[in-house]
DNA sequence: ATCACTAAGGCAAACGTTTGCCTTACTTGT
DNA sequence: ACAAGTAAGGCAAACGTTTGCCTTAGTGAT
């Protein structure tokens, strides 16, 4: 005794059948589900909807797309699920696109241009309505999609072959937050832990810590910066942390530049025997939800993830009206502020 | 100068372009694609193939889902993409079903059930290749989909109705393991944590620990419950775990049944200053990668999740295949010998 | 009465496949 | 020489939509 005993759920419903059992043709009906207007007398329109409704029709979806050469679907291709971050990013994401009446259908290129390529070959061939790209790396499927102008927005980092709509955070500002941080805290020998292979995303957060410090009078010298190379984050921290330690000693403070690197850095500071937030203190850029649970020696600086997705429901939205997008920029949120600066040899 | 030069992407090449090329009707061209033999002559089937490659075709799969009425996309259904554990096998399993030629359209239906019918239905439109139910929930539209015969294969908990092929870990002799290492580590008063509304899985986990400890002496009334309402298992840990320490105080030991549950009522230890694992030993079920790094206080019975992709895709060929699927029980990884006895007071 | 116009709606051709049935020509057996 | 069989392949109807164009009837103006 649900609800839903109101709609019956038929199944093999289709244009046909309703044209059928009102008497007319396909194509009327079939303007009369479209909603195209004066097709149609009133007295049409209302039979044909009471017979839609009791007989429980419902477009089908490929029939459409077959025709159309578009679908209600759409792609989000995205470097690797496991991390949080990505995770919280197609969550948000695939809500908003449900709330906009498409359903998302969710590739993992483990940041693999080849896979990349052939998502993008298989997603056109479905007729899909349009790209969300997470993370994308540079490869000729893309420049390929690009070029033939199909709807495509980049998340987090920006396309890597130039323009297209965006929709992340200023890194740059994230990267100077984090150093003002670092400074109110007294920190005189900060550190940034970072990717070899930088992603523009990355790099603009080292680029605008290092910016900030230098301007607050830091000598440029007296910022050591760790890089390793490897697919995750959570081990070039470790392993990024683990070099600068040997080298250097332990800094006083360090900007991750993503959470995945502070975990992996936590883990070596764990062996080393650091005490972390004590001895030294990790900035980590991304906010996962997890941190206030497991994590609470860790300061990151919180990016809403959660509103990513109508943002970039917003964005495919401008370019499905042929609208050229800006980007988006979305604000992150700022650190608390400095409690009082811990006195640090 | 990419290795693709040699197959042109060319676009908008249909069964009727290489069937125009090549001088031979849409139908043949249709058989050789699909191997239906003895239908063509050999020196027919060479030419066609040759255009194929040259003009760069591939089956449209819209064409074809449309007339096969069945479509190389599998949809999974999934309650939270947060859960590390969830994202593992999702990533594992969509890695698996690319294999097999088949993509893989991820919905998140946030353990709603009306969210779940929607998505069964829109995906039934699609003409979807089957369904991969993640710790699936009762839902008139599951009953429904079921009663249809589509192939559907349940993971991680067993399907709410009863029934269906299923993969996932032998959860009772996980709760026992877990029962085991706790009494080895000389624990005289352990409690399990868990959700009030338990899940099939959980419970048996739950069941599993307690039988066994009682199995092995332990007085059925030395081992507290404690469980709380609510959606997100991490905060369910927390609540548990809160509510046992105010009735009973912080047990000796604890077997959560999910390390979400786990991180949770970690954070209540710190924040009750109770230091874990020296002073209580958590127990939790999933061996989250992401402990190693930041939860090394955690004990975690690990389940092999990125195996699970290729056993979700055997139960799915069998049912292809039309044959009835036994369920699939993946061997959790052992805990390590517990190490010297702690003793506790 | 004729013309022009509009409202209402049907016809049929697409979109890219698949497949039952038909035709043609050739081979084999008697 | 003729029937039967087979190999090779084309025709056309589906699958469920969408849409350009056509038809019919009614209305108002001249």
């Amino acid at each position: 005794m649900t609800a839903k005993a109101a709609r019956p759920p038929k199944d093999g419903v289709s244009l046909a059948t309703v044209a059928r059992e009102t008497g007319v043709s396909v194509a009327t009906v079939s303007r009369i589900v479209n909603g195209k207007s004066g097709r149609a007398s009133a007295e049409t329109i209302a039979r044909v909807e009471q017979a839609i409704v009791q007989l429980g029709y419902r477009p089908n979806p490929v029939g459409r797309a077959l025709k159309r050469r578009a679908s209600r679907v759409v792609a989000m291709l995205s470097p690797n699920l496991d991390n949080p971050a990505m995770a919280a990013i197609a969550v948000s994401t695939e809500a908003a696109l449900r709330d906009a009446g498409y359903v998302m259908i969710l590739c993992d290129t483990h940041d693999r241009a080849d896979l990349q390529d052939d998502y993008l070959r298989a997603m056109r061939d479905q007729f899909v309505a349009g790209y969300v790209m997470v993370s994308a790396v540079a490869s000729a499927g893309l420049a390929d999609t690009l070029s033939r102008g199909d709807p495509m927005v980049f998340v987090a980092r920006r396309n890597p072959l130039g323009g297209g709509a965006y929709v992340g955070i200023d890194n740059r500002k994230a990267g100077a937050d984090a150093a003002d941080h670092l400074l109110a805290q007294g920190i005189k020998r900060p550190a940034v832990l970072m990717a070899t292979q930088n992603a523009s995303s990355t790099a603009e957060r080292a680029e605008g810590f290092i910016r900030r410090l230098v301007a607050q009078g830091l000598p440029e010298a007296d910022i050591r910066q760790a890089s390793a190379p490897g697919l995750s984050h959570i081990e070039i921290g470790y392993a990024a942390a683990k070099s600068l330690e040997e080298s250097f000693g332990w800094p006083d403070g360090a900007l991750c530049v993503s959470d995945m690197i502070a975990y992996g850095a936590y883990r070596r500071a764990t062996e080393a025997g650091i005490a972390i937030p004590e001895r030294s203190t990790l900035v980590g850029i991304d906010g996962n939800a997890i941190n206030h649970w497991i994590a609470p020696w860790l300061t990151s600086i919180r990016i809403p993830y959660e509103s990513f997705g109508r943002h970039v429901v917003a964005q495919l939205a401008s370019a499905w009206g042929g609208s050229a997008a800006a980007d988006i920029n979305v604000a992150h949120e700022p650190l608390p502020a400095a409690s009082a600066p811990a006195p640090r040899a």
